[in-house]
RNA sequence: GGGAGUUUAGCUCAGUUGGUUUAGAGCAUCUGCCUUACAAGCAGAGGGUCACAGGUUCGACUCCUGUAACUCCCACCA
C-alpha cells in the first residue's frame, strides 16, 4: 500500500468515490421486493444555479436517502428540473435582446425553438452542480416538467379538472405583472412596504350648467386622498362612508374629475374608512380590486387607462373626446405619469398637498415589478369546490397522516386552506404548457386534449360544422405542472398504474423550504387526493432559510451569498455538508458562517489522523495473543489494559447508535450529527484510542487491534450518510476490502450495558479531576506522580487502574485505608485521591481551593437540608425524588468530611 | 389589522409530562503544552439571578396571567 498522505485530499476523494458509485450504479433504483424509500427532489428552476438554500435542502435529502439505502430500503431519489415559465422566458427574452431580436418579431414556434435551444445549452447546470455535493440521485430518472409525457400529463389533468367543473374561465381582477406582461396568482405577489406619497386632490362640484370649471377659488370641492394620481382619469365615482357627517349632504351630488372633467357621482359605502385620509375615496374600478368590488355593487362602469405594460392609454376614453392634453399622455409609463398628472393638477390649483406615506405595495415574486390590478379574462381553479371534494387535503395534515416537521407549520397550512381563494392558473407566456382550449371567432370554446378532439367536441357541442378553431395563446402556471411532480416522475398520470408508479408512489419524505408550503406542498397534497386518491408523501421536512451570520437573507444585491462551488473546492463536499448540517437546527433558519466549514475540515483531519494512528499499529500486532481466545482472556486480566476500553467502547457505541436512531426518526439530523461527531472526536479519539494506545514503538494486542478496526468501521458507517467521501476513503485505507461502505448494510445496535458505561464515566471523571489537580500544581506532563486511592470499593478500580496510571502519568497506584498527609488531595464522591510528586506542593493555594470547595459543599448541603426538612415536601414529593434528595445529602456530607480531613492533614 | 412563534453563556442552540446536585452542548475566549496520529492539535479553565413582573406549587427554565422586544405568516385602509 502506498504511503498515506499527511492530510485528507478531498478533491481527489470527492471525484473518485462519486464517480465510482455512479459506475457501480449504487444510486440507481428499480422496483424489487424491498420496501421503497422514495424522495423526489424539489425541482430547481432549469435556469437556476446552486446556492446555499439548495445546499441545505439537498444535503438533507441525501443524508436521508443514503441512510435508508444502508438500512435495507430500496432508496430512490429522483432528480429533475422545473421549466419555470416566467423566469426562463425572461432569460430567453434577455438573450434574444442581446442578439438584437425582439420577442414580438417572432412567431410562437420560433420563440419556443430559441427557448429550447437555450434550455439545452444552459438548463440543468444546477444538476451538474449537485454532483459536486455528492448527491446520490438516480440520474437515469432525471425528469423535466416539459418532457413530452409530462406535458401531456399536465394537459390531461387540465381537461379532467375542466370537465369536473373545477377549472373555469372568467373575467376577474387579477394581479398583473407589467414587466412580464402576465397575470400572477395571489401567491406570486409579495407585499412590500415602500415609501410613497399621499396626494390630496380637490374634485370640484359640477355646476348645474355643466360648464367646464373656471379657476375661481370659491368653487366648492370635495378633497380626496390618493396614492395613485395616475389613475385619476379612470375615476368613476367618489365614495364616502354613509355615517360620515362631513359628507352627508354631498351624497348623490356630482363632481368633476380633474383634467378630463368627467362628471362622477358621490356615492356612499361603509367600506370607506372615515378616519383615513379625508374620508373620501376615489373609485377606479379598472385599477383596484376593492374599487372594482364597489363598482360592481353600485353598477359603475370601469374605465381602463393603462395598457398591459403599465403605460397610459386613451383606448377606453375615445367616447369622451379626450383633450390634447389627455392624448399627450398616451404611452407614458405609470410612474412618470404620476408625476406629470400631479404637476398638471397643481397647475389647476387642485392639488392641496402631498404627504409622505408608507404603504404596502404588491410586487412580482419573479420580476420584482409593482403589480397592477387589471381586469382580464383568465383561467381559474375553483378552490372552494375542490376542497369540498377533497377535505383530506386539510385533515390528513391536521391528523398527522402527513407529518409536518416542524409541526407548527400545520397552523399556517390550516389557515391558508380555510381562507383559500381561487387559483389563477393562466399565464400570458409561451414557455409552458399551452392551455388546451380552442375558440371559434365568436368566442365559443371547448377544452380538449388536442385539436382533433377539440374539433369533434366543438361540432358536438355547438352543432356548427366550423373547423376554424384557434388554440388559447396562454400557458399554464408552472405550479400547475409541478403539483403532480411526485407522481408524474414515475409516469403516474401519463401512464397510470404502471409498475413503477405503484411501487414508488406515494413517496416517503419530502424535503423543501417552508416558503413554498402553499405554492407547492399544499398543491401536491391536493393533487395526491384528486388524481390518486391518496397522500403524496408521509413526512414533510421543512427547512428554514439560509441567512448570513448577521441574520440577513442571502441575496445577490447584498453580495453575502457565498459561491458554493468555490466552497466545495476549498473545503471539500464532506466539510461543506458537515458545516451546513451542524448549524442547522430542524425547521429553523440557518445562520451560515464559513467557520462551520472549517470545523468540518478539521473533523476530516481528525478522522484522517485517527486512521493514520491505527494504520501505524497494523504492522505492530503482537503475535502471541492471536493464538487462542483463552490466552487473550488471560492476558487481558493480567494487563488489565485491553479489556476495559474495548468493552466500554462497544457499549458506548451501542448507546450512541440508539440515540442517533431516535433522533433520525424525529428528523433531528443536526442533533444526530452532533452525537456522531462527539462520539468520534471525544469518545473514540480522545478517550478510547488513548486508552489502547501502546507505548512508543510497543506492539498492540491483535485482539485489541482488530476490535479497534471494527469500531472504526462502525463509526465510518454511522457517519457515511453525512460525509460519504472521506468515510469511504478511510474505509478502504484502513483495510483491504472488496465491497464499499456506501452500500454496506447497517447492523442492529445492541442494548448497552449500563454498568460499564457508568464505570467509563467514573474513569473519565477521575482522570479529568486528577489532570486538573496536576495543572493547578503546575506539574509538567512528563513529571510522574504516585497516586494513592482511598476508597470503599477497590473493585471498581481494578479494571481501570492501569489506564488511569497511563492517563495521569502515575508510575504507581496504591490503595490505602487512611489519609496520606502532605499531599495534593482531591475527592470524587466518597473516594479520595492523594497525589505525590517530587515537586513541592503549594500548600497555601491548595488550602484555598479546598476551602472554596468546602463552602460550596456546605451551602449546597444547607439547601438540601432545607428542602428535606420541609414537611410539605416530605409529604408531597414522589418517593424517588425523596430518595434522591437523601442521597444528595449523604454525598455532600461525605465530601465535607473528606475535605475537612484533608485540611487537617495538610 | 388578524394569527403564529421566539426570548437560556460573547454567538448558535439543547433542555422530552414541574424534582437527576446551584441549568447543558458546539463554536468563540483565556491558561498551559510543538507529548513520536493530529497546533486544522492536546490538556485544562472562565462565562448564564434561563427577557421582565406577578401567580399556581413543598418545589418553576419548564404551568398560568400580564408587559416588553424581535421574527414569520395572512390581509391590497385609498
Amino acid at each position: 500500500m502506498s504511503e498515506i498522505s499527511k492530510n485528507f485530499n478531498h478533491q481527489a476523494a470527492d471525484n473518485y468515490w462519486y464517480n465510482h458509485a455512479l459506475q457501480q450504479g449504487y444510486f440507481n433504483s428499480t422496483p424489487d421486493e424491498r420496501e421503497p424509500y422514495t424522495i423526489v427532489i424539489p425541482p430547481p428552476n432549469v435556469t437556476g444555479v446552486l446556492h446555499m438554500g439548495h445546499c441545505l435542502n439537498n444535503t438533507i435529502q441525501d443524508i436521508l436517502v443514503r441512510r435508508a439505502r444502508m438500512q435495507g430500503f430500496n432508496a430512490c431519489w429522483v432528480p429533475g428540473t422545473d421549466h419555470a415559465s416566467i423566469a426562463t422566458e425572461a432569460k430567453v427574452v434577455a438573450m434574444l435582446r442581446e442578439r438584437g431580436i425582439t420577442k414580438s418579431s417572432l412567431t410562437r414556434d420560433e420563440f419556443l425553438s430559441y427557448a429550447w435551444e437555450w434550455k439545452e445549452k444552459y438548463g440543468g447546470i444546477i444538476l451538474q452542480q449537485l454532483k459536486k455535493l455528492s448527491c446520490s440521485l438516480d440520474w437515469s430518472r432525471t425528469s423535466f416538467t416539459m418532457d413530452d409525457d409530462y406535458y401531456k400529463a399536465v394537459i390531461k389533468i387540465f381537461v379532467q379538472l375542466y370537465n369536473d367543473g373545477i377549472i373555469y374561465r372568467g373575467l376577474r381582477m387579477v394581479n398583473w405583472d407589467p414587466v412580464s406582461k402576465t397575470a400572477l396568482s395571489d401567491e406570486e405577489v409579495i407585499f412590500k412596504e415602500i415609501d410613497s406619497k399621499l396626494y390630496y386632490v380637490k374634485y370640484f362640484l359640477a355646476d348645474n350648467t355643466n360648464q367646464p370649471i373656471n379657476q375661481s377659488t370659491n368653487q366648492q370641492f370635495i378633497m380626496v386622498a390618493t396614492t395613485r394620481p395616475e389613475t385619476i382619469l379612470g375615476d368613476v365615482a367618489i365614495c364616502v362612508n354613509p355615517l360620515d357627517d362631513r359628507y352627508k349632504n354631498w351624497i348623490g351630488k356630482e363632481v368633476l374629475v380633474p383634467i378630463i372633467n368627467r362628471k362622477i357621482k358621490i356615492i356612499a359605502d361603509d367600506y370607506v374608512d372615515i378616519e383615513f385620509g379625508t374620508g373620501a375615496l376615489k373609485i377606479t374600478p379598472a385599477h383596484d380590486k376593492n374599487d372594482n368590488e364597489i363598482g360592481k355593487k353600485h353598477q359603475l362602469k370601469s374605465i381602463n387607462t393603462l395598457d398591459e405594460e403599465g403605460r397610459f392609454t386613451t383606448a377606453e376614453l375615445v367616447n369622451e373626446n379626450p383633450s390634447e392634453q389627455v392624448l399627450a399622455y398616451n404611452g407614458i409609463d405609470r410612474f412618470e405619469l404620476r408625476k406629470i398628472i400631479s404637476d398638471d393638477i397643481t397647475k389647476l390649483n387642485q392639488l392641496e398637498k402631498i404627504e409622505d406615506y408608507k404603504g404596502q405595495v404588491g410586487t412580482s415574486e419573479r420580476t420584482g415589478a409593482i403589480i397592477e390590478s387589471r381586469l382580464s379574462l383568465q383561467w381559474f381553479m375553483d378552490m372552494k369546490t375542490f376542497m369540498k371534494k377533497h377535505p383530506q387535503t386539510l385533515s390528513s395534515v391536521m391528523n398527522d397522516e402527513i407529518k409536518f416537521h416542524p409541526a407548527k407549520l400545520k397552523n399556517t397550512y390550516n389557515h391558508w386552506l380555510e381562507n383559500i381563494k381561487d387559483w389563477c392558473i393562466s399565464r400570458q407566456l409561451w414557455w409552458g404548457q399551452r392551455i388546451p382550449a380552442w375558440y371559434d371567432e365568436n368566442g365559443n370554446f371547448v377544452v380538449a386534449e388536442n385539436e382533433e378532439k377539440a374539433k369533434e367536441l366543438f361540432n358536438l357541442k355547438f352543432k356548427i360544422k366550423n373547423s376554424k378553431l384557434l388554440q388559447d395563446e396562454d400557458c399554464l402556471d408552472t405550479w400547475f405542472s409541478s403539483w403532480i411532480w411526485p407522481m408524474e416522475v414515475f409516469k403516474g398520470i401519463s401512464n397510470p398504474n404502471n409498475e413503477e408508479a405503484n411501487y414508488y408512489y406515494p413517496t416517503t419524505t419530502l424535503v423543501t423550504g417552508h416558503d413554498i408550503i402553499f405554492f407547492w406542498v399544499a398543491r401536491m397534497i391536493m393533487a395526491g387526493y384528486q388524481f390518486k386518491n391518496q397522500l403524496p408523501f408521509k413526512d414533510v421536512y421543512f427547512t428554514g432559510m439560509v441567512r448570513d451570520k448577521q441574520g440577513r437573507k442571502m441575496s445577490k444585491q447584498l453580495g453575502n451569498s457565498p459561491d458554493l462551488l468555490e466552497l466545495i473546492e476549498k473545503y471539500g463536499a464532506d466539510a461543506v455538508r458537515f458545516g451546513i448540517m451542524i448549524s442547522s437546527p430542524a425547521g429553523n433558519d440557518l445562520l451560515f458562517d464559513e467557520s462551520s466549514l472549517e470545523q468540518g475540515r478539521n473533523f476530516n483531519n481528525k478522522l484522517w489522523n485517527a486512521m493514520k494512528l491505527v494504520k501505524m499499529w497494523e504492522g505492530r500486532k503482537s503475535e502471541e495473543s492471536e493464538e487462542s481466545g483463552e490466552s487473550e482472556e488471560l492476558e487481558s486480566h493480567t494487563h488489565g489494559l485491553s479489556d476495559f476500553p474495548t468493552f466500554w467502547f462497544s457499549n458506548r457505541l451501542n448507546e450512541a447508535k440508539l440515540e442517533v436512531e431516535n433522533l433520525m426518526k424525529q428528523f433531528q439530523l443536526s442533533a444526530a450529527l452532533k452525537i456522531i461527531y462527539s462520539l468520534i472526536w471525544d469518545d473514540f479519539c480522545s478517550w478510547y484510542l488513548e486508552w489502547v494506545k501502546p507505548g512508543f514503538e510497543q506492539p498492540i494486542e491483535t485482539n485489541v487491534y482488530n476490535k479497534t478496526v471494527e469500531f472504526f468501521d462502525e463509526l465510518l458507517q454511522m457517519l457515511s450518510p453525512f460525509m460519504p467521501n472521506i468515510t469511504e476513503e478511510i474505509y478502504h485505507q484502513l483495510k483491504e476490502r472488496n465491497h464499499d461502505l456506501t452500500i454496506k448494510q447497517n447492523t442492529k445496535h445492541q442494548t448497552p450495558n449500563k454498568q460499564i458505561l457508568e464505570q467509563g464515566k467514573l474513569l473519565k471523571n477521575v482522570i479529568t479531576t486528577l489532570r486538573e489537580a496536576r495543572a493547578k500544581n503546575q506539574l509538567k506532563p512528563k513529571e510522574e506522580i504516585v497516586l494513592y486511592i482511598q476508597t470503599q470499593n477497590k473493585n471498581s478500580y481494578f479494571s481501570i487502574q492501569n489506564i488511569l496510571a497511563k492517563q495521569i502519568n502515575a508510575k504507581e497506584i496504591k490503595f490505602v485505608n487512611e489519609a496520606v498527609s502532605n499531599t495534593t488531595v482531591v475527592a470524587i464522591e466518597s473516594d479520595k485521591f492523594y497525589m505525590v510528586s517530587d515537586k513541592e506542593i503549594d500548600i497555601e493555594s491548595l488550602k484555598e481551593e479546598l476551602q472554596k470547595d468546602l463552602s460550596y459543599q456546605k451551602n449546597f448541603l444547607q439547601s438540601v437540608i432545607k428542602k428535606l426538612s420541609n414537611d410539605k415536601f416530605a409529604a408531597n414529593a414522589k418517593p424517588e425524588v425523596l430518595a434522591f434528595e437523601e442521597k444528595k445529602k449523604a454525598d455532600a456530607l461525605a465530601r465535607i468530611k473528606t475535605i475537612e480531613e484533608s485540611l487537617v492533614n495538610l
